[in-house]
DNA sequence: TCTTAAATATGATTTAAATCATGTTTTTGG
DNA sequence: CCAAAAACATGATTTAAATCATATTTAAGA
């Protein structure tokens, strides 16, 4: 479903967002001490990421990685297709190349139903509405 | 999600739901040409399986593998938590240890609740319930 | 301007999954 | 009883993902 390299990625965005913004910066050690990520793994996704322009950085003494509040308006969906690209999330469950929706497979109706809709809610859920939902205390987030 | 073990060992058991029974059995070769899966690594999954008494299977010249009508009364997931295990499936989807349906974790709710709809289906579905979809035409399974 | 702290870039190593290979046991048929 | 055909068992190799390491660039602050 997600590689190792995606949960990282949604993990370390999460905890940006929570706790950085233009005047907070945090370095790659802040983040990959708090989430237990093996720090330089993660600083090449910060660094993927940061490219891609789904986070922001400044380079220096005083520099680190943040999101802007457009940051935050993006869907987590752009996050796990910079890492995991587009195939990944969209591949028939048996991974049988004849198939799609129109000439689904034994298995679509029971379990690409499930996937679509996954693929769906984070296509339409933005990084601002999970940090709403920690706020509502209608969810947690404990980092590791 | 499911691994690619678990994918080859659906498609290897749909294959003999639908090509074998208790006088018609199939050699690994046989499977693995069709489902186009490396012979040897075939051959240990099915192995697998068959210890584990998913499917059924004799040794010696016209021997091979097949399903007996009881075979095909199991549910989908007994055949994954062979090969994959049981934790795979139930992890929560950040891998947060914290988390569970008590304590939601922040995509819980977006993704937690797909993946549980997921596992259900596979619980409740058997091959038989497969093999009625097929020939109803409802869903197609091509193999490859 | 110089030192230092940070991201950036790139490559090497490790690990686990996937794949390959080969020998052993069982059963059938002659 | 023997030869061949099949599953069974086990271990080696390959490959891709994950992890580690190190050198380069940029910016801040003294
Ligand atoms: S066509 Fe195979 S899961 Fe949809
Ligand atoms: S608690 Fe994390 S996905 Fe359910």
């Amino acid at each position: 479903m997600l590689s190792n390299s995606a949960k990282y990625a949604l993990k370390a965005v999460l905890y940006l967002s929570l706790n950085s913004n233009e005047e907070e910066k945090l370095m790659t050690k802040d983040i990959s001490d708090k989430i237990k990520v093996p720090k330089s793994y993660l600083a090449k996704l910060l660094q993927d990421l940061s490219r891609h322009g789904i986070i922001s950085s400044t380079k220096g003494p005083k520099g680190g990685f943040y999101l802007t509040n457009n940051d935050k308006k993006l869907s987590l969906i752009e996050i796990i297709e910079v890492i995991d690209g587009r195939q990944r999330l969209n591949s028939c469950v048996l991974d049988l190349e004849a198939c799609n929706d129109k000439n689904p497979c034994v298995l679509h109706d029971i379990v690409g139903r499930a996937n679509s809709e996954f693929v769906k809610s984070l296509q339409k859920t933005t990084i601002e509405d999970l940090i709403a939902d920690i706020k509502k205390g209608k969810s947690v987030f404990p980092f590791e």
